[in-house]
DNA sequence: CGTGTGTAGGGAAAAGCCCGGG
DNA sequence: TCCCGGGCTTTTCCCTACACAC
């Protein structure tokens, strides 16, 4: 097999500026340095002769370059060697499985615009920019050995596997997803330019597959064919019983990088996940004070709610 | 002890998007 | 190539319970 093009250092380091850097916490900082040395150790395995500067160039990032350096010496002793400190590293700065499980986050909030230089998209608070940089760098880690492309997930690499298996390629010109056939690329194009071919006669929402519309329909007929066999409680789509479910086996598949708790569902870990951020995007209408989750905020407003009540009483009866 | 808040469990509804098979 | 059914993932909203501080 051809290989596609050589991916450089380029390909996979994570750029930030002194001001980015300054934002970033401890925490983020070592995903930071984690996320690079992983990166730096596919390169290696897939053969990557680094430059000691073009490495530096991008590493340039307080004591973080000491650690980088004392790994790429390692490389030097021969690529088994360099894998075997890796470990080491890895082994010192805890579990990194759990980083690269993380999943990206895909919703950003356009406000106050910050602009993310990596993927030219607006960010609307420094904290939420932050993470979202964090986000860009988990981004990075997968790398097909194969042809040496980095890819946003697991997903796209084994799409784009196939996809080199078969030695065909249908690519997005807008967004350069690649699809295994021109009918796949055709109804992803949909989603760039809003085409909905499938409009649902009732309330006229429309929805880019047939089978979306028929799923839609259900909302309507108010039909739930799945059933749980354990509690008989019923459900229009198969993943909103698979959720259920989750209640009876206690599976939790989402797991916090930071802490390690684990959830049953991916919004539970996104809430929660806003406990180690500080992130509080719900607001009082009324005194401004700031939530992290939105029924707080609703609960505390109705404190608001209770008080004015109580003060018209007061006013009206003259008591004060 | 009551109140307010932080946090988490879980239900419900819905949509977006992809895959494999016919 | 298209259609269809199925599946995975995510989002939004909601209610509720428990722990804890004041």
């Amino acid at each position: 097999m051809q290989p596609l093009e050589s991916v450089t250092f380029e390909d996979v380091a994570i750029d930030f500026t002194q001001e980015e850097w300054a934002l970033l916490n401890i925490s983020q900082k070592s995903l930071f340095r984690d996320v690079m040395l992983e990166n730096i150790s596919h390169l290696v395995s897939m053969g990557y002769q680094h430059s000691k500067s073009d490495v530096l160039l991008h590493l340039e990032q307080e004591d973080l370059w000491s650690e980088v350096s004392r790994f790429l010496q390692g490389q030097s002793l021969g690529r088994e060697n360099a894998l075997k400190e890796q470990e080491m590293v890895t082994k010192q700065h805890g579990n990194r499985k759990e980083t690269s499980k993380a999943k990206p986050v895909t919703s950003h909030i356009p406000e106050k615009p910050t602009e993310c230089n990596d993927i030219g998209e607006d960010i609307n608070h420094i904290s939420t920019f932050s993470q979202h940089l964090i986000t860009n760098m988990k981004k990075k880690l997968s790398v097909n050995k194969q042809c040496k492309k980095s890819f946003s997930d697991k997903f796209y690499l084994n799409q784009h596997k196939q996809i080199n298996k078969r030695g065909k390629s249908c690519e997005c010109h807008l967004c350069g997803k690649a699809f295994s056939n021109y009918s796949s690329l055709r109804r992803h194009e949909m989603t760039h330019t809003g085409e909905k071919p499938y409009e649902c006669h009732i309330c006229g929402n429309a929805f880019i597959q047939s089978s979306d519309l028929r799923k839609h329909n259900l909302t309507h007929t108010g039909e739930k064919p799945y059933e749980c066999h354990l509690c008989g409680k019923a459900f229009s789509q198969s993943s909103n019983l698979r959720q259920h479910e989750r209640t009876h086996t206690g599976e939790q598949p989402y797991e916090c990088p930071q802490c390690g708790k684990a959830f049953s569902k991916c919004s539970a870990l996104r809430r929660h996940e806003r406990t180690h951020t500080g992130e509080k995007p719900y607001e009082c209408h009324q005194c401004g004070k700031a939530f992290s989750q939105c029924s707080a905020v609703r609960r505390h407003e109705g404190t608001h709610t209770g008080k004015r009540i109580l003060n018209a009483f007061s006013k009206y009866s003259g008591l004060r």
